[in-house]
DNA sequence: ATGCGGACCTGTTAGC
DNA sequence: TGCTAACAGGTCCGCA
């Protein structure tokens, strides 16, 4: 599934293809996603040309003429620009038609994806408005990580894991950056120094950053908006090498469930 | 307010 | 080889 960086590599894959043009089609194939596809969403967008692309976590925000349409891609989903000739696979839900031959088409197994119509002040939506900071903003910082985190007593992974402290750390990501911070992952998100969230809030820029610049993580079945894989795979220290020698002081590295997420670490240099 | 567990859904993989 | 159980990138929701 998508976390922020395969977001990302969406956003810039689908954006030189469908910014400007004009929608004039809706098809809906099956509505059960996350939320049902509003029955209405065809005829709402009928018309309409994306003016702008944005990313606000891991939400989709396309800007049309009367509104904004939100989307998430939930665990499994993908968003790809592809000739309207192009063959219907099984979990295709929706495409966005345009008026040359191409369409936007979404693509979600499990249907955790949304796709909603919005319209008014789209920051104020209740899905955005209480979304932390941005990571790789300066807004994003240790000293904010620190106050946030003060009398929080939950693990530090699933602190940084909130939306509401900050957006779009994803499990994996989560497992790399405290790795390469050494902050172990159950420990108390009070009880951490401001120099260590420093560390933390580097080494989450910077793996986002990196797994972005490679074009995402591919694990089972994200692929790009162009179909090509990510290649952050290859750079991952600790998500997926459990029982493996950690690579700063090869001690074996544990596995536990934090959150009902899979979590990789050291015992031996995370503290 | 914070923290926790359950829920949503399908596909793939590990294990017997 | 075949069946079953566990697990997978997210995050919302309800309850304590």
């Amino acid at each position: 599934m998508p976390e922020l960086p395969e977001v990302e590599t969406t956003l810039r894959g689908i954006a030189p293809h469908i910014a400007g043009r004009t929608i004039v089609a809706v098809v809906v194939r099956d509505h059960r996603l996350r939320w049902p596809v509003a029955p209405g969403l065809a005829t709402a967008l009928q018309g309409q040309a994306i003016h702008s692309l944005q990313r606000r976590g891991k939400y989709l925000l396309l800007g049309l003429d009367q509104g904004t349409l939100l989307i998430h891609l939930g665990m499994s989903g993908s968003l790809r620009v592809v000739n309207h000739r192009f063959p219907v696979k099984k979990h295709d839900h929706v495409d966005l038609v345009f008026s040359d031959d191409c369409l936007l088409r979404f693509t979600d197994p499990r249907r955790f994806g949304c796709i909603l119509w919005l319209t008014g002040d789209v920051n104020r939506h209740e899905l955005l408005r209480n979304l932390g900071p941005e990571p790789l903003t300066g807004a994003f910082d240790g000293d904010y990580l620190y106050a946030r985190s003060r009398g929080r007593s939950a693990a530090v992974k699933t602190f940084i894991m909130d939306n509401r402290i900050v957006v779009g750390v994803g499990n994996i990501y989560a497992n790399e950056a405290l790795f390469n911070a050494g902050i172990h992952p159950l420990r108390s998100a009070g009880r951490i120094a401001l120099p260590r969230y420093q560390s933390l809030v580097t080494e989450i820029k910077a793996v986002l950053a990196n797994a972005i610049r490679v074009g995402g993580t591919t694990l089972r079945d994200f692929t790009g908006s162009d179909g090509n894989p990510g290649y952050f795979r290859q750079s991952l220290n600790a998500y997926g090498r459990a029982g493996l020698p950690c690579l700063r002081c090869s001690a074996t590295l544990r596995e536990a469930r934090i959150g009902q997420r899979s979590s990789v670490y050291c015992a031996a240099c995370q503290r």
